[in-house]
DNA sequence: CGCAAGATGATTGTGTGCAAACTATAGAGG
DNA sequence: CCTCTATAGTTTGCACACAATCATCTTGCG
């Protein structure tokens, strides 16, 4: 009785660090956390948006986002250029430098997404993943 | 292709963003984060623990968990004693106002574990934990 | 007893995350 | 053209979270 430690929202916490761990482990060659692999992912979808845009697409605050932009910057992997059409707005791009480890950083990133699922059945995997984005959508 | 959004790290961090709000916007008429509840409950298990045990608990490293004490002890739910046993270790323990307070937080915070999985049958919910446990078993 | 080895807790530095406040700019309406 | 409001991004303040480091203490061994 009172144990946290069956809580769900116990287990995601515990998990999530753990598998951020493992992924940072092996993405750090790269000098990449995280969090700025998903940025990296994300911009290499769409290059040049701005950051409320890029905000979106990882699911993060913008000001979040200044600080990751700002360290990624420092690490040569991105730059800000201003939005000749709004000057509100600052547009993120990927650097040369980046456009060229893009590849086979994202290629050993799906390889390690590959090898967390490598242990289950594609059915295993169908219940875990519908489930886990259910729990996004819990009230408000 | 090269989609992380599509990752497993990717939406274990999104979701478990969401969760921990889900918690913290409901426990926050008592003052409490997400994290400051697991620390609640574990010492609700075992009174009186030291900063490394209780780390082991809530699978939190020690110095994550001096600045969580140090605000729940401004906020009034635990309190640190010198070891009489260990003069290097620190015993942490619940002050009345929490032994006061325990069983409706403790009671409260299981309905919202609850609410979380009402939408899942229980076999979608063992499939789910199965894999969220065996997630954290990855290599090193 | 005396000291090395190991354990414990605190401190420091880095990196997320978000809310709220702030700055600058854009757009709508009179 | 000018004011009022909305939006974009940054800054600030707070709360985790962990690695590395340090000071201290306990313990085991000779």
């Amino acid at each position: 009785m009172y144990d946290a430690r069956k809580h769900i929202c116990f287990n995601l916490g515990r998990v999530m660090r753990r598998v951020y761990d493992f992924y940072e482990q092996r993405l750090s060659p790269f000098g990449l956390t995280s969090p700025q692999y998903f940025v990296f992912n994300a911009l290499w979808m769409g290059h040049g948006i701005s950051v409320g845009e890029l905000g979106e697409r990882v699911c993060l605050d913008s000001s979040t986002l200044t600080g990751i932009i700002d360290r990624m910057e420092r690490s040569g992997y991105v730059e800000r250029r201003p939005n000749p059409d709004d000057r509100r707005s600052v547009l993120v791009l990927l650097t040369a430098k980046a456009r060229e480890l893009g590849p086979s950083i994202l290629e050993f990133a799906d390889e390690l997404d590959a090898t967390l699922r490598q242990p289950f059945s594609q059915e295993e995997m169908d219940t875990f993943e519908r489930v886990l984005r259910s729990l996004a959508e819990a009230p408000d």
